[in-house]
RNA sequence: GGCGCGGUAGCCAAGUGGUAAGGCCGGGGACUGCAAAUCCUCUAUUCGGCGGUUCGAUUCCGCCCCGCGCCUCCA
């Protein structure tokens, strides 16, 4: 077993990473809500963690990785009204397109992967022990809120002091204008169960408060800890999720079970695509279909996902993926002078195995998931390999790496998109093949000059020639 | 205001108290009639600014400037 350590979010220090029972490293990652196709941002969340994931079986940790579908919320709710369709309905055409986009940007399976609505039992057994315990009340809407005031331990993950927010809540002059409207006690207390509202229509489930729907941080309480158990190894999400979401799922579960919930948290930072924040009106808001749209290919989007480190932002750009793809290539010629095989991405080496000369790009790996320092040793070891006759134990260790990273050793045969070139195109290409063979190069040159103002490329072979359709 | 992160070559991006990885782009060369591809090679006396600690700081401390994130349901 090799050794990972990790910076933790609840501790602020780096620590190792070892199963809590000896056997199975156990984690739960924050899923999307399926209201529509995931966005590159999302996935550079979901890239980051499958790398993690990666990490932890190339190591031998044995992972048991759980990720969630959130399928019922505001957006769900509305969206699914606005189309006409059922909840489940709806929410499946996007768990299936999320699923789909994940094995287009190689991203292993989870071993599970719940769904809020078929967990609602779950949830409100969580939510009855909560009553129980005094953790939570109902309010006068017949919502049931978390009592945070309950839980003196509230904020120690996003190292918020629960008194300030309390304050900050009530300083703010809408919050005080509302003050007397509130059905919870206290404004940071949040709900765990939603009174049936109009606006949800059929979608509402019995409970011992009445018809209404869980809320949104109880899910992931009930479902990681039933499918992890009460205590696991690590809990990771957007860092946007550290507060509230992660914050409220330890209280929720903590105060509950009376055990500690997560042992470690792990949070992946947002990216910035052309450095701004993605917005649609900034025109940088770019779902995985718009990148292939614009002629990119899956493995270099991927491969710039996982170009910058996890705890800081990184700069996604059109430019960067072309650059990402160029780098690609001299890693798969890599990979073919070692002899990796094909299936790298998607196959381990057994844990334990030799990493040659990529032993330095291994550690750097599994220090805090370096990628990026990774992906740099990758290439300054490699070069010098590229003229020396292949060794195993660097074929095993570019393998390791390869499946770590989740880089395929082998590009699609056809990156290019077999655009056929119009007649017209064909015949100029025709003619200037013709007037190459006769050694008319000034009449090459001149119908090379017209086909590259048409926007095409004209490739040569020793026996024949291909035509490309130019670069953006 | 609270908590936190960052400012390293044209771009992306690591890193260390001991004198700046790597990738992309670009330049030069080889090869090719040209182009593409490929190969070789070059590109930060310097790490936002100013002080301090130190034999020595990009790396530690302080201040300042700039950018960014979270502060109630956005990965």
């Amino acid at each position: 077993m090799d050794k990972v350590e990790l910076h933790d979010t609840l501790t602020r220090e780096k620590r190792e990473l070892t199963p809590s029972d000896g056997k199975q490293f156990r984690f739960y990652v924050c899923g999307p809500t399926v209201y529509g196709p995931a966005h590159i941002g999302n996935f550079r969340t979901f890239v980051l963690f499958d790398v993690f994931y990666r990490v932890l079986v190339a190591a031998g940790l044995q992972p048991r990785f759980a990720r969630n579908i959130t399928d019922v919320d505001d957006k769900t709710i509305k969206a699914s009204q606005e189309q006409g369709l059922t909840l489940r309905a709806f929410t499946d055409r996007y768990t299936e397109k999320f699923h789909a986009d994940c094995d287009t940007l190689g991203l292993l399976r989870p071993d599970a992967e719940p769904r809020a609505t078929d967990h609602i039992q779950e949830q409100i057994d969580l939510i009855a022990v909560l009553m129980e315990k005094g953790h939570a009340y109902q309010g006068a809407d017949g919502s049931v809120y978390y009592r945070v005031a309950s839980f003196p331990e509230y904020g120690k993950l996003s190292h918020f002091d629960p008194a300030a927010l309390q304050t900050q809540a009530t300083n703010s002059a809408e919050a005080l204008n509302l003050a007397d409207e509130y059905d919870r006690d206290a404004v940071a207390d949040f709900a765990l169960w939603k009174a049936h509202k109009p606006a949800d229509g059929e979608n509402a489930w019995d409970s011992p408060w009445g018809r209404g729907r869980p809320g949104w941080h109880i899910e992931c309480s009930a479902m990681s800890m039933k499918v992890l158990g009460q205590t696991f190894d690590l809990h990771g999400g957007g860092e946007d999720l550290c507060f509230p979401h992660h914050e409220n799922e330890i209280a929720q579960s903590e105060g509950a079970t009376g055990k500690p919930f997560a042992l470690h948290w792990m949070h992946a930072v947002h990216l910035l695509v052309e450095g701004k924040k993605m917005s649609k009106s900034l025109g940088n808001f770019f779902t995985l279909d718009d990148l292939l749209e614009k002629g990119f290919a899956p493995d270099a989007i991927r491969y710039l996902l996982v170009s910058g480190h996890y705890r800081q932002q990184l700069n996604f750009t059109l430019k960067g993926v072309e650059g990402a793809a160029s780098g690609l290539k001299k890693l798969r010629k890599l990979a073919a002078h070692l002899r990796v095989p094909e299936d790298a991405d998607r196959t381990a080496p057994p844990p334990g195995s030799p990493t040659g000369a990529f032993a330095s790009a291994w550690a750097v790996l599994r220090d805090d998931l370096n990628t990026p320092a990774a992906i740099g040793e990758l290439f300054k070891t490699g070069s010098a390999l590229l003229s020396e006759s292949p060794r195993e134990e660097d074929r095993m260790g570019l393998h390791k790496l390869l499946f770590a990273l989740g880089i395929p050793p082998v590009g699609p045969e056809n990156t290019t998109a077999e655009t056929d070139a119009p007649e017209a195109i064909r015949a100029l290409a025709d003619r200037r093949w013709q007037a190459k063979k006769d050694r008319d190069f000034t009449a090459a040159d001149a119908l090379r000059a017209e086909l590259t103002a048409a926007g095409w490329q004209v490739l040569d072979a020793k026996d024949g020639y291909t035509l490309e359709p130019l670069a953006r």
